[in-house]
DNA sequence: CTTTGTACTAAAGTTGGCTTTAAGTTTAAC
DNA sequence: GTTAAACTTAAAGCCAACTTTAGTACAAAG
């Protein structure tokens, strides 16, 4: 099966596919800093199975609202070693601290959603009073506003 | 204390002030659709009390995905009475699905960068062997990556 | 009644995160 | 060896959601 005598060398269609982006959307990162694959010696990236999970591991931070210039700091950082490693753990901190804020709105706003919906269904199949306002059903729910 | 003779006028700045968000942003949120203010006979805009819940809810339903557009068709439809409560049902239902797979992948972003806050904490202090890369520590705590 | 603060409109500008375009080069299949 | 697909770069374009600017009018305080 020759799984591990030399890593697969992926070409950047190959290794979208394999991460979800785009081409163009690897070549920005790789022009914002974020990554930096390996080229053949005529000038074509390529990229390893590994590279993957650290690019899904940039994502996932991403998802929790850093932006791709923090990426790129958290990136440079990394790259000069350990004596980074404070400097990396309070941007992470940081990101940390605002997203819990973040996700806690988001939760509320779910609860209202959800309640939302609740209450025109509850209205369309007659479960609900017709008297009934949003307001005073979130009020019965105990819900906030 | 004359609290409820009559609603209390403001005027963009204080309702501004009052809902979190800017003169300017209100204006634009006026001018998509989404709220139609009243006006004094000079043309100066007022809001009442009761308008920031409504705002208040819109910025829920915001937070949740929905973009300027389809609050703005959602308000519309709202206008139109109860005829349109099915549509607005599958609008939000539509919202609901969406925010809901995005909030699956966003707790699990969230765990990534919990544990690699932690990893981060666990090296600095020497809980953690220096042997101990973060794929390993992950799989140790049975998280995927 | 003047000054200072706030509001009005329309239009242009900003931001982040990509995406598209254009013109040329390399690779893979036949 | 030819051709189509996939790659290269630099630069321009796009989008949503505001924000800022410019020029003007109204409101509140002294």
């Amino acid at each position: 099966m020759d799984t591990n005598t030399a890593e697969h060398k992926y070409r950047i269609g190959d290794f979208a596919a394999v991460t979800g982006l785009s081409s163009p959307t690897l070549r920005y990162y790789e022009k914002e800093g974020l990554i930096k694959p390996h080229r053949t010696e005529n000038g074509l990236r390529y990229y390893t199975k590994q590279y993957a999970s650290w690019i899904k591991f940039l994502l996932h931070l991403k998802s929790t609202g850093m932006t791709i210039e923090q990426l790129k700091q958290y990136v440079e950082w990394r790259a000069e070693g350990d004596s980074t490693i404070d400097k990396r753990i309070a941007l992470l901190q940081e990101v940390h601290d605002n997203f819990e804020k973040q996700f806690a709105e988001l939760q509320h706003s779910w609860t209202i959603l959800n309640d939302k919906l609740d209450w025109y269904k509850g209205k369309v199949n007659g479960h609900i009073e017709d008297s009934e306002d949003f307001a005073a059903y979130l009020k019965r729910l105990n819900h906030k506003e």
